[in-house]
RNA sequence: GGGCCUGUAGCUCAAUUGGUUAGAGCAGGGCGCUCAUAACGCCUUGGUUGCGGGUUCAAGUCCUGCCGGGCCUACCA
């Protein structure tokens, strides 16, 4: 048995991601979980909030409340939402935990010790107003390149020229617009990066087939300009991990805490040990530890584009660099972005769907699918709302609901709620047979190489077969000259569902569960071969005709959602 | 500015890494079926592969120059 750890990468406490966020790592990893899992391989899969950082102190100080009050209530409801649609973690974490605290500190200890850390004394805007140094793109003024007013400290939006908030006219912050601003002398540990590009570089060049985005992006940064650059990994903040060497003072870093980048790859492992701690788990370092017991494990991370830097370098260099053997990445599968209908999703603007709106409107399921069947592997990807109206009516209503409906509602006029009596196949059921075994296996190879658009294209062939034995079968013929015939491909037919919801279930779980309901069958073991799967229901087994499993979304809903969700959210 | 990705049918995407006549789904058109959620099945229209050069027996695929879209560029996370 196969073991598979799989992260997702760890959603920002500071609101409701929207779709795009979505299908860009929690639902795709998702899939591969439910998969794995269905494919009877053992399985640990992880996420977590990211909870540290200004824009976490910020969203607090917006909401009147204490920072950490602020990150347990969104806890919440983003652990509410995941559940919502149906995301199975094994434990969902947060990288506040005293978990990943000490676990972070250690990293911090044990990279000192290795001589990868070094201090480095640097000059930051201090706002009195605020009384906080200002992450550059905190404060705005007057592009002294091309005059426009609204340029951030780090790059002007308007001519795009890289900038320092020293550069900039009449600077201000945006979070009090307060011009009392000073330079100030603050010292911070920086991660030597540099000192491992080497091995970085023939790590990643001995990765087996990763995607190409993920490659490409790894590479730019080895070896851009200068070639990989040292990173500072600690902040002037208060919410955060404070900077300790392990259990021990820093001297000269008090009151300052480890960056959000460096402590969030880290609560992967944390959150391992929060899974046990919640008594969900019992040994946290067969995952994670070669020497105990991980050496068989493969380790499988999920994530959008922006985050391939932190996984393929420093938290690759975090984890060697500790000189302790901790399991690394096996795979990193990277997406693009999904774009909302011709722009892009934007939290700022409230544009698009998000992912509490989305479960307002529509089931978990014809999200899943329809997010999962256009995942942006290969490019950016587009949401809308006719696409998805089509899609989802064409795929989940027509093609596999229908198809249940049928079957089970002749099934249930003509024999009763009972799987009729066989007979041995003929030609048809025969050809079926062969059809279905290579598309299935042409499936399990998607899946097992996450491959999700060729797999969810696979699975929805393997759906249509059904109508086409059915069309040609057409036991309604049948049953006026052969009934046994007839009873013999209902039975079939019958088998079918039962199939359909025990492959169908790592896309759409809750139909999933509705059809083995259904069939009285909750046997959802992975099919071994097609004799076996479709044999699963036999004669006299009793079933129920579930009710339709998808209604359709009409062009009233549409319209209304697509203007509901044009612009401000309210 | 630099780097990377991308441009294929009205739409969303394929194309075994240079190999026959560029394929699917949706949408459109025709026919069939009547079990079913006006569903299903079969057939079918539709492409100068963004544009111009080049390499090659052979280019969607490689090179080059334009044009368009996107991302990243290290202090948002």
């Amino acid at each position: 048995m196969a073991r598979h750890l799989i992260t997702s990468a760890i959603p920002y406490i500071n609101g409701i991601k929207h779709l795009g966020n979505l299908v860009g790592s929690q639902l795709p990893a998702d899939l591969f979980a439910r998969y794995q899992r269905a494919r009877g391989n053992e399985v640990l899969f992880l996420c977590a909030t990211d909870e540290h950082g200004t824009p976490a102190e910020l969203a607090a100080a917006k909401a009147g409340k204490p920072v950490a009050e602020y990150c347990a209530e969104m806890w919440e409801v983003q652990a509410r939402i995941a559940e919502g649609f149906r995301l199975s973690f094994d434990h969902f974490g947060r990288s506040s935990s005293d978990q990943n605290r000490k676990l972070t500190q250690h990293f911090a200890a044990r990279l000192d010790d290795a001589g990868l850390i070094r201090e480095v004394s640097e000059k930051q805007m201090y706002s009195h107003a605020d009384g906080r140094f200002l992450p550059d793109r905190y404060i705005e003024g007057t592009c002294p390149n091309c005059g426009f007013e609204s340029a951030r400290g780090d790059q002007c939006d308007n001519c795009t020229k890289q900038l320092d908030p020293v550069d900039l006219i009449n600077p201000h912050s945006t979070i009090s617009g307060s011009t009392d601003l000073e330079m100030r002398e603050t010292k911070h540990l920086y991660l030597a990066q540099s000192k491992m590009k080497d091995q970085l570089e023939e790590w990643i060049d001995t990765r087996d087939s990763w995607p190409v985005l993920t490659t490409s992006i790894a590479k730019k940064w080895l070896n851009d300009g200068d070639g990989l650059q040292d990173r500072g990994i600690t902040r002037d903040l208060d919410w955060g991990v404070p900077v300790m060497k392990g259990d021990a003072p820093w001297p000269g870093m008090e009151g300052k805490v480890f960056y959000v980048w460096f402590d969030a790859p880290i609560e992967y492992i944390a959150c391992a040990q929060e899974w046990v701690d919640a008594g969900k788990g019992d040994d946290w370092q067969r995952w994670w530890r070669t020497d105990k017991g991980a050496e068989d494990v493969r380790y499988t991370q999920f994530m959008g584009k922006d985050n391939v830097p932190f996984h393929t370098l420093s938290f690759p260099v975090t984890i060697l660099g500790s000189g302790e053997p901790w399991k690394l990445v096996d795979y990193i599968k990277s997406f693009n972005y999904l774009n909302y209908d011709g722009g892009q999703f934007s939290t700022s603007r409230g544009r698009g769907v998000f992912m509490d709106q989305a479960l307002e409107i529509l089931p978990a399921d014809y999200w899943r699918w329809w997010l999962l069947s256009h995942a942006p592997e290969s490019s950016d990807s587009e949401f809308t709302w006719e696409g998805f109206q089509q899609d989802v009516n064409k795929d989940l209503s027509d093609v596999l609901g229908n198809f249940i409906s049928r079957v089970t509602k002749f099934c249930r006029s003509k024999f009763g709620e009972t799987v009729p009596d066989r007979g041995a196949p003929g030609p048809l059921e025969q050809k079926l047979f062969k059809d279905m075994d290579a598309k299935l296996t042409e499936y399990e190879a998607h899946m097992d190489a996450i491959d999700i658009r060729k797999a969810a294209a696979a699975l929805r062939a393997l759906w249509v077969m059904g109508n086409e034995y059915l069309q040609e079968a057409a036991p309604w013929s049948t049953i006026k000259e052969n009934p046994e015939q007839a009873a013999t491909q209902v039975a079939l037919a019958l088998n079918l569902v039962q199939f359909y919801g025990i492959i169908s279930a790592p896309f759409i779980p809750d139909a999933a569960a509705t059809i083995a309901a259904a069939m009285r069958h909750e046997d959802t073991r992975w099919p071994q071969s097609l004799d076996e799967a479709l044999g699963r229901l036999e004669p006299g087994h009793a079933f129920t005709v579930p009710d339709n499993l998808f209604t359709k979304i009409t062009d009233d809903q549409r319209a209304d959602w697509q203007a509901r969700f044009a612009g401000t959210r309210s």
